[in-house]
DNA sequence: CCAAAAGTGTTCCGTCTACACCCATGG
DNA sequence: CCATGGGTGTAGACGGAACACTTTTGG
């Protein structure tokens, strides 16, 4: 079926990821710029090649893993790249990663270490590469699983108010929503709980603090926004 | 951002093409029986490797090529694969993409000479690697996509009736549906064309045929099932 | 006392679902 | 003339969208 290896050529194997945030109300994405050849000062995604004694997804965590200090996170793949040219020294094939954390849970000295910066998802500049191609891939995954995965609770703490999760809600849709509908949908998933916390930071009055129930959600496994 | 080539390993990079076609009332896929080491005679996808001359996309459209004589094919990537010892002999990491071909269509001295056959989805056997897997992704992406993409005319001749329609959606669905509510679908969408030609192979009284308008859909973009 | 965010229901409209019978024709 | 697949409409249920005011309290 397929012809023997001896024939073919093999290729660098790498993996990039797109690291979603959220903060000040804005999606926001992990970018730096590279600091080797080639494309060096170019603004890029974080990535690094994939070793010969990990298999894709656990390059992807280890890259995750150097970049945030955060280990078990939200971790999809998004695409396979592999355009001819899409690296100008050498042919390299590489597999974009999407990732979700709680801006809070960083780890802000690697940041700084590894040079990279929170961009805003609307404010994201020529990227090297075929990385602007990655990021929107993402990003319209992302919108298209929002509702019928549990990925949102990824952008927020465990507890976390009602209006926070709109926000980031409507953040990732890039459009505002109605709260009382929105409250309507929240209610009738159980696996959303209302906790007797309240959060004072955000309000004077005085929020309720809810969280995700992930053992339901590994129950039922299925999920509905 | 990334460390230097020349630290790093290389792999080889194939994809794998899971074919859907739909015949005898069944969605089918193709498959044989590999014809080399490792992994002789086990069932399998058709897949090539990836030469160092093309893209991705290239070379899974090469390789359906050489398999099925058809360009231009539908054609998705439905995801990489990487796991380190998913290929026994080499380091492969292997793209899956998902192709929909009109059966009718297809060179049937090709197949023998590649000595695949249709395989109905529900009727597959242990494939070898993680071909399985594959499979299951892009019959999971098809299911998705199929009430937001015009990917089911890939499945039929260019005329078709609407019980043939029915059918493959039915197929694919892996579920009966309702014959007027399906109708009442097809008339609320514009692209979806009723021709004065009527068919007399499938009945008695005859039925019309209908096509699918690819430019309005390249006009509009965005359809509905 | 007032600014700022939290919280709360109802009505309307369009969409989806369930459901059964007549039609045309070749053999 | 009858078996086979083609073709058609309606009523009820359900879910999504629009919409505005009251509550609480820190400063």
């Amino acid at each position: 079926m397929t012809a023997f290896y001896a024939e073919h050529n093999k290729a660098f194997v790498a993996v990039d990821c797109i690291v979603f945030g959220f903060d000040e109300k804005k999606l926001k994405v992990l970018l730096g710029k590279r600091r080797m050849d080639p494309g060096r000062g170019e603004w890029s995604l974080y990535g690094g090649f994939v070793d010969e004694n990990e298999s894709l997804d656990e390059a992807a965590n280890r890259v995750l893993n150097e970049l945030t200090g955060l280990k078990h996170l939200y971790m999809k793949q998004v695409a396979a790249f592999g355009a001819i040219d899409r690296d100008p020294g050498e042919r390299v094939i590489s597999i974009a990663y999407c990732a979700l954390i709680n801006v809070k849970d960083y780890n802000e000295r690697l940041l700084k270490e590894h040079e990279v910066e929170w961009v805003e998802v609307d404010k994201i500049p020529t990227l090297y590469s075929d990385h602007n191609m990655m990021v929107k891939k993402a990003l319209t995954l992302l919108r298209k699983r929002i509702n019928s995965e549990p990925l949102i609770f990824n952008l927020l703490p465990k507890l976390f108010t009602l209006t926070q999760l709109q926000s980031v809600y409507e953040a990732i849709l890039g459009e505002v929503i109605d709260k009382r509908n929105f409250r309507k949908r929240i209610k009738a998933n159980d696996m959303i709980e209302k906790t007797e916390l309240i959060d004072k930071y955000s309000s004077k009055r005085g929020a309720a603090l809810y969280r995700f129930n992930k053992k339901m959600y590994q129950e039922e496994s299925s999920f509905k926004l």
